[in-house]
DNA sequence: CCAACTTATTAAAGTTCTTTAATTACTTTC
DNA sequence: GAAAGTAATTAAAGAACTTTAATAAGTTGG
């Protein structure tokens, strides 16, 4: 029962969003295509984008190419407009990205980490970047541990950020658009972004990271968090007699065979693909290539299809978990930039 | 970046429905109240409301009570400006109730089950419903198999109705609208519904039922469908290194200890909330009480504290399934009443 | 190079909402 | 039981969009 609503005073706000959404999609557009795939008539559309190009959001790049009648003019967004700042912390780095508001990397850096030294280090990088860059609007800060609205609250082995709110320090201190996110949640969403499949769609993004294995989840094209924010926690899946999922993929004490080590870690696996195929049924289940080859993929599909109906499994991907990962930040970051956030 | 949009055009449409929401949640209400919980202006209300009523969609009930003024003209929804249909199809019964435009039951009938027979049968029962209420203009039917956009595409022990396209056929043969669900994502949403709880909840409903076990997921307020509607097949879980759930939970063949026999279904619900706790992390487990006693309950949530750390776990609850799935077959048929279905 | 044709842009008129003002219908109080 | 007060309703003015018409700017072909 649900009723999303706009109000004719939003209806402004909202016009300006889809031009944005549009621009940022297809880079350069003329005032009938836009009225076209926004669906708004073309007056409005006219309108809207002087303001916009007198407020300097938008620039006038030249005139499109004629099939028989006037050329007409054509936008794009002004790459100077604003710029973001997408942050992954890490154990061993923090990764810069600078984008520009086309969404375009122009800088990238990599700091030290600093999620042992504490909060103080961090503002400090943060800050030497406030400076360099005027037009800085948008920071978006990946986190390993669980978000809540900004607030960083179940951080495993980085005590000094517990309980640390991000987002109301940094947009007091900086002015800044804030958000947090969770390092999974942000690569399941870079994928989604990057596969540019259909809307709606149901990922798994499976990485057994240093500390402990993780996946980030997404159902109907929505990041699922968590009642606790516990979410994706798939360590703790029962999925043996006496073993859960983190103990049967662990290192054993024991010398082992290395076969039969990894004839392990490929039923483990397996048996994570079935647990979420008999429950959400995903389309896709990710990988990243640290932690399995092509080789175990196909042997992982075989196993799943021994616990459930192969027609139902869904598709296998092996994937590069930072680069997922960080187009995921990037990702948000535009959002934000370009006012298509959650809100 | 999804982006709902409202054009000019449907503002008319919308207003309607935001007046049919309220109205059907508060019973009876005035220009100035629906005007302050939609947030639409007095005007639009007043005139619409004028509209409604000519058109017999809402009536006017009488003035209400002053504080020193004009009285106020007090609405509500026309009870008999329509009426629908929810269907449970069982194996051994068909439930049919009768709603009216305010979301009253006003007829209840159970009649025999028709799903051994065929689509026939069901046919003419439907018929006599259709001509025996004029207004009828909404049916629902809730299926025990995977249903996609109206047509049931897998119903094991029930042939005759694979790829029945019930939507096609009854909207064309009896002009209503029709939609059809699977009775778990109907009895998860007939839960959701009446537990009145916030929206955007993640619940997980299970049963144990004759045609062995399923689960009605719904995340953030979505019911989960998955990418070939197997969600919530928990049978298929593997949940012990040579049993999966519907072996855990399925009577041996052996004569066996009760005590033993209930120990094993309890570990394995124990699992089970352990496998939703460390993926979705919902806020709630529903179980049927056919299924599960209090007692029961308590000692799986004992038993799922073993996998998970307690902190993270679902609240348990033992639900009267029929309820909850009546309750959600006729959610769904006021919805698609008053215009506020998915669409 | 100009007439005929296309297409973009600008302008005007029409909808439909909101905001503000005026009127009407009650209540309360003296 | 008026007069004063309060709140609902109706009416008018204003805002922001769409639709339709008019104009301006290019293309193309003889």
């Amino acid at each position: 029962m649900k009723l999303p609503f706009v109000q004719p005073k939003m209806m402004g706000d909202m016009i300006r969003r889809q031009i944005r959404a549009v621009l940022y999609r297809d880079l350069v557009s003329t005032t009938a295509e836009l009225a076209q795939s926004t669906g708004i008539s073309f007056p409005t559309i006219s309108k809207t984008l002087d303001e916009m190009n007198n407020q300097g959001e938008v620039v006038l790049t030249g005139l499109g190419a004629s099939s028989g009648g006037r050329r007409p003019k054509q936008y794009r967004l002004n790459a100077d407009h604003m710029t973001g700042l997408a942050v992954a912390l890490e154990k061993d780095y923090s990764s810069y990205a600078l984008l520009n508001y086309v969404g375009e990397v122009i800088g990238r850096e990599k700091l030290p980490g600093v999620l042992h030294d504490g909060p103080e280090r961090l503002t400090e990088q943060i800050g030497t970047f406030v400076q360099r860059y005027p037009h800085l609007r948008a920071l978006t800060l990946g986190v390993p541990g669980a978000v809540n609205n900004g607030r960083v609250f179940h951080i495993p082995d980085y005590e000094k950020f517990k309980n640390f709110d991000f987002k109301a320090l940094y947009e007091e201190r900086f002015s800044l658009r804030v958000q947090v996110e969770n390092d999974m949640n942000a690569t399941v969403l870079g994928y989604h972004d990057r596969s540019g499949d259909d809307q709606n769609r149901s990922l798994v993004y499976l990485y057994l990271g240093q500390n402990g294995p993780g996946a980030g989840i997404m159902v109907n094209g929505d990041v699922v968090r968590g009642s606790s924010f516990f979410s994706g926690e798939v360590s703790f899946l029962p999925l043996y007699d006496s073993q859960n999922f983190s103990q049967a993929v662990q290192e054993p004490p024991s010398a082992q065979d290395g076969t039969e080590r990894r004839a392990k870690l490929i039923d483990a696996m397996s048996r994570l693909v079935a647990v979420f195929t008999a429950t959400l049924n995903p389309h896709t289940v990710l990988f990243c290539s640290t932690d399995l080859t092509e080789r175990d993929l196909a042997d992982v599909r075989k196993g799943s299809a021994s616990y459930v109906p192969a027609d139902n499994l869904p598709s296998l991907l092996v994937r590069d978990w930072e680069e997922d990962y960080f187009h995921g930040l990037n990702q948000l970051t535009i959002r934000t930039m370009l006012g298509l956030g959650i809100d």
